[in-house]
DNA sequence: TTGATTGCAAAGCATTTGCATGCTA
DNA sequence: TAGCATGCAAATGCTTTGCAATCAA
C-alpha cells in the first residue's frame, strides 16, 4: 500500500507536522489517522487499535500509541482522562474546546461548553500571572437516566450496589 | 505500640468511619493518619510511605495504599491527579474545595478558589440534570517565575527544549 | 544509502491482590 | 476466638523501550 496524496485539512496538518520534525510518512500512520478521524468518540488506545486492526491486522499496538502521541503533538487529537486509568483521545482540530461530565454509574460522558467558565478560568489565571497552556474540567456525578433508575429501584434498599 | 485514644476531630472522624464499616483500629492506620495530617502538601503514596517509614520502618507500602483509600472514603483526604501518572492526596476535612494550576516547567502547584466558578459548574450540571458528586479543574501552563526565567534565557533560542 | 519506523517482546510504573501470619475487638 | 489487618511477593493494566528487520526519502 503506497501512501496516498493528502486530501483533508487534517491530513495536511499531520503531514506538515511530520515534515517539520524530520519524520516520515508511512501507511500505518495514514491509516491510524484515517480511522481516528472517521470515529467520533473518546477512543482509548485499545479502542483505536482494535478498529485499525480490522482494516490492517499487521499494525501493532505500539504504533498506535506512538501515532496518537504524534497526532496530539500536531494538534489533531486531544488526550483526555476520565479516571479509568487509561488515556482517551478526541478530535481537536477546529473543534471547540469543551469539558466533560462523567456518570459514575453508567460511564456516560456528556460534553458541554461554557464561555463564562472559560472566561473565569482565564481571569483566575491572570490573577496569578499564570499563562494557560491547557485546562481540564471534569465533573463527576450521576446522569439523569441513572437518577431515574435509582429512584425506581429504591424500594428494596439494603446498602446499595 | 497500643493505639491511643482519639484527640483530634480528624481522628474521631476516622474512628467513626472505621467502626461504621466494621473495621478495626490499628497502630499502622493511626500512624499513617497522623503523618498525613502533619504534612501540608500534595502527598503521593510514595511520599507518605517514605515519611511513615521514618517513624516506623516496619509499615508496608501496601498498607499506606489501603489506608489512603480509607481516609478518602472517610472524607479526610481527597485524591488529586496532576498528570504525572500517580495519585496525590490532600487534606479534605473542613478544607474549602479548591482547584489547581500546575506549572509544566517547574511542577509548582498553585491552589485557587472561585465561588463563581463553582456556581457556574453547578449551573451547567443543572442544565443537564446532572447530579454532581465531585469535580476537578486543572489548569496547566507556565507560572510567573518560569515565564521570567524563559524571557531571560531568550537570547540563545534554537528550538527550545 | 541513511536514518526513521515498525512490531515484537521485555521492561517500567503505579496500584492491586493472594496468602500466611499477626492482632483487634 | 473469629475475622479483619498486615506485609511480602506476585500479578495486573497501561504505557514505554530495546532491538533487529524494514521502509521512506
Amino acid at each position: 500500500m503506497t501512501t496516498a496524496e493528502p486530501i483533508t485539512e487534517e491530513q495536511e496538518v499531520f503531514l506538515k507536522h511530520i515534515q517539520k520534525k524530520g519524520l516520515k510518512r508511512t501507511s500505518q500512520r495514514d491509516l491510524i489517522l484515517d480511522v481516528f478521524l472517521r470515529t467520533e468518540e473518546h477512543l482509548s488506545n485499545e479502542d483505536l487499535y482494535q478498529l485499525v486492526k480490522k482494516e490492517d491486522p499487521t499494525v501493532g499496538q505500539t504504533t498506535v500509541y506512538r501515532t496518537l502521541k504524534l497526532l496530539t503533538e500536531a494538534g489533531l487529537a486531544r488526550e483526555v482522562r476520565f479516571g479509568d486509568g487509561r488515556a482517551h483521545y478526541e478530535h481537536n482540530y477546529k473543534h471547540q474546546h469543551h469539558d466533560h461530565m462523567i456518570c459514575s454509574e453508567c460511564g456516560r460522558i456528556i460534553e458541554f461548553f461554557s464561555a463564562e467558565l472559560e472566561a473565569l478560568q482565564d481571569a483566575m489565571a491572570a490573577e496569578h500571572r499564570f499563562e494557560i497552556t491547557q485546562h481540564l474540567l471534569r465533573i463527576i456525578g450521576i446522569c439523569y437516566e441513572c437518577q431515574l433508575a435509582a429512584r425506581q429501584g429504591d424500594k428494596s434498599l439494603t446498602a446499595g450496589s
